[in-house]
DNA sequence: TATGGGATTACCT
DNA sequence: GGTAATCCCATAC
């Protein structure tokens, strides 16, 4: 089932990157599927998050989709080189989003490996840079809808315990207190294709 | 108009 | 574990 647009426009950040842990994430390029099983996410809270592109709302053309309504993607640019994949959530103007840091493959594993170099199974997309080349994700998927033709999730009824998720500080952020180790990163305990235990 | 830095990755020892 | 790759834009002159 795709996830529809009221799961991303809640106002729980936290919540909805902790729930996004064990559904899937596929993309649709000129008819190839790729995609797989979100293991790994973090929340970016808004204009008070030290860490965040909208801190102190800041505004600029970089970063103005995430001003968006719930329900879109953000892409960023990191050192020039990796696109990364981001959800925006909450009501237009929040600028809250989640980062996809890694998914488990399950689909179009030919396919990513393809993208990707021929890189073994667990390093296919264990980080966010990784994931989104291997879905071939860039800039053109900026402000493209959470449920389009070509970029969607689904809830495969997948549940997780509570036990199974472990919760850490964010990970490659460099900002002051108390957001540098804030507990808002999640991922599935044990799972071996995310980017650092 | 010039400069510096970033939510990373891969390859080296 | 150390570091180069690489580019848009915010910030500073």
């Amino acid at each position: 089932m795709v996830i529809s647009e009221s799961f991303y426009l809640r106002e729980d950040t936290l919540s909805i990157a902790k729930e996004l842990l064990g559904k899937y994430l596929f993309t649709n390029i000129d008819g190839a599927i790729t995609g797989g099983m979100i293991v790994e996410t973090e929340a970016y809270m808004g204009v008070k998050d030290a860490s965040c592109h909208t801190f102190n709302n800041r505004k600029s053309a970089k970063n103005a989709t995430m001003y968006e309504q719930g329900g879109v993607a953000y892409m960023y640019i990191c050192y020039g080189i990796h696109d990364m994949l981001n959800l925006v959530t909450g009501q237009m103007g929040k600028s809250h989003v989640v980062l996809i840091r890694a998914i488990e493959p399950t689909d179009g594993i030919e396919k990513m490996i393809e993208r990707r170099g021929n890189f073994s199974l667990k390093k296919l997309s264990n980080g966010p840079g990784s994931l989104a080349k291997a879905l071939g994700l860039n800039k053109s998927f900026d402000k493209e809808s959470l449920n389009s033709e070509r970029l969607w999730l689904e809830d495969r009824g997948l549940i997780l315990e509570e036990s199974n998720i472990k919760i850490t500080p964010r990970i490659g952020i460099n900002c002051p207190e108390p957001f540098l180790t804030a507990p808002w990163r999640f991922l599935i305990s044990g799972n071996t294709f995310v980017s650092r235990k």
